[in-house]
DNA sequence: ATGAAAGCGCTAACAA
DNA sequence: TTGTTAGCGCTTTCAT
């Protein structure tokens, strides 16, 4: 026997089907009404079609969060904070991976028109006008978490990396690092590009020019660790080095300070780094614990995210928090309130980054 | 002006709807009316509603994968395997989250009835009797990967705890370690319980005895923490601390490890700890490292599950690798297997476990 | 307060 | 090959 549905439940009851969905729903009723619907309920098991209802209503009660990478720790604290706010909006949350290609965002964002859910929050990776177009045609409402242009007319929540770059860097000037260099993701991303931008107005505001830039191929640990090893052999970054265990503890030393001979080569020697993202600084610091570099003595790395992973890597990570858990709590706002009402004119949130600062950094 | 539907573009094209239905199809069609049928699809930006079409054909072509805790890396490397099964087969995964309780658990997979998805893919943490008779009472197919009794008669793929933990064991006493400690999680779930059965049996087959064992609330890093606080205060730990370079920057000072009765004390410090799995593992390092103890100098850790995060880590986690991606993998299999036919006798696969060594034992 | 019936958008008989 | 039509299971008028 299959699946019971209201026409079995309202049989079972000795009721109408429309008495049926009535009850379920809570509409005035009496006593004996609901007790019967109940009981027929009870002991057939019934359980309501959602395909059935949405189809009706036109309403699914589904919300979708789109994200590129599930491996990236970054995620998982927006998926934190979108799934407490829909879930307490009676929503169920479901999670889908888009891979990094535009195309498939593109795809995911075409496929919502199919009826998936009621809204979706998307943090796409890399951006085109394909998307945006998608984006602005969807029937349902779409939230970007990330850098669209304000002509593309939808929901955004954003952070602010130069700020975060700038507070960054300044912690880094603060603790007399002043050769910094930089680790960023592919330039092609949107949070690529942003912070590839940060950081460059954010070392020129400060008077300081990089002492390196790498562009790692993905923003994974494996990237970083690449990227890493070409930022480590391109310049003579062992010169830092103290000299091992002679050193006391207190020293945080700055070998090469004095001149000589290695002057130039010291120069390109960077004495901190700025990563893109978590994984890309749990990446390097691996590299350069592999060339006898210690974390922060000879190298000071500054993450971004401030993901789980920065407080679980060895030495924890100083990351800009760039407000992951406070862009996805106010992204699943947005989505609500403009499944509310679709006419509200877009907004565009900026969510400002502060520093969380551990022992990666002196 | 609303969304399109088939009756749309079947006014626009000067056909029926059934035509309409057919070419989308890919059901023969002359010439001339696929190519009408595709223009008005074009022109009208018709995308079909996928939930009037499941509930026609009663099927989503959506499958569910159903974890604990996105913020644990073992199930990041399990939807990876899912997705790729389930893709490749033309469904679209959708991931969501349970939360620790069984109640989560009992009412996702009583939900699964309303026909959010053609199947579920569940990974449950704790397991109870209305766990069990709920997947057993689903309308749709449930694959557990997990450990629940033969008796459920419901498909499962699970990991071999003792024989992993055996290839743990065996490893650090290969090392020359054998004041073995065991960090379990909550012994009140799945993986709890079989860790727990397993480091026993281990331990017993090798004539050792435990030198602890403490149990973390959770499966989590600030868990593993707080339980790795727990053991290395209840132990004179500290004892093995190689005398080496005097004292390392980071230790906090383990008051009371000199003098007393520490012949007592260096027979209960272990030398080597397995966590139950690798946040665990990682959590307990970092505990290690407050206390100024070398990993894996002073004492050895092995996590379990070999995930992301075992790599990651500093030192890299040595991890026994439970197999998660071919649990995953072949949990997809089974799902797709008994979707194509629900009559076929359930299966019972258990993947083998093999040993990642990395630098956290010697 | 309850019941009869229309219809959400689609597919699959069945008819032509 | 194409068109007509009956539902999939549900909610929601509109009568009663």
């Amino acid at each position: 026997m299959s699946r019971p549905t209201v026409a079995g439940v309202a049989r079972a009851a000795g009721v109408s089907v429309a008495s049926v969905s009535r009850v379920l729903n809570g509409l005035p009723a009496t006593e004996e009404m609901v007790g019967r619907v109940q009981r027929a309920v009870e002991e057939l098991g019934y359980v309501p079609d959602a395909r059935a209802r949405s189809l009706k209503v036109g309403r699914t009660f589904q919300l979708t969060l789109a994200v590129a990478d599930v491996g990236n720790p970054v995620y998982v604290t927006m998926m934190r904070a979108v799934e407490e706010v829909v879930s307490a909006a009676g929503y169920r949350l479901v999670v889908t991976t888009t891979g990094p290609d535009v195309a498939d965002e593109v795809a995911l964002v075409r496929g919502m028109a199919r009826g998936y859910a009621d809204g979706l929050v998307i943090s796409p990776l890399r951006v085109d006008d394909d998307l945006i177009k998608s984006i602005r045609e969807c029937d349902v409402p779409v939230v970007v978490a990330g850098n669209v242009p304000a002509s593309a007319g939808v929901d955004t929540i954003r952070a602010n990396s130069p700020k975060g770059m700038l507070l960054a860097v300044e912690h880094l000037l603060q603790k007399g690092r002043r050769r910094i260099a930089f680790l960023n993701g592919p330039r092609d991303t949107v949070p690529g590009t942003a912070r590839a931008k940060g950081f460059a107005e954010a070392m020129k505001a400060n008077g300081l020019r990089p002492v390196a830039e790498v562009e790692a191929a993905d923003f994974t640990f494996a990237a970083g660790r690449e990227a890493g090893r070409e930022l480590l052999s391109g310049l003579g970054a062992g010169s830092n080095r103290a000299d091992a265990r002679g050193v006391a503890p207190g020293d945080r030393g700055r070998a090469g300070v004095a001149g000589g001979p290695a002057a130039k080569r010291r120069r390109s020697a960077p004495d901190a780094v700025i990563a893109a993202n978590d994984l890309l600084a749990v990446g390097l610091m691996h590299e350069l614990a592999a060339v006898g570099l210690e974390v922060p003595r000879d190298v000071a790395v500054v993450g971004m995210d401030d993901s789980e992973l920065a407080e679980q890597s060895f030495p924890p990570l100083t990351s800009v928090n760039l407000g992951s858990a406070e862009r996805g709590r106010r992204a699943a706002e947005l989505l609500l309130a403009r499944i509310d009402d679709d006419t509200r004119t877009p907004r565009r949130i900026v969510v400002q980054p502060t520093l969380s600062v551990r022992r990666s950094t002196p």
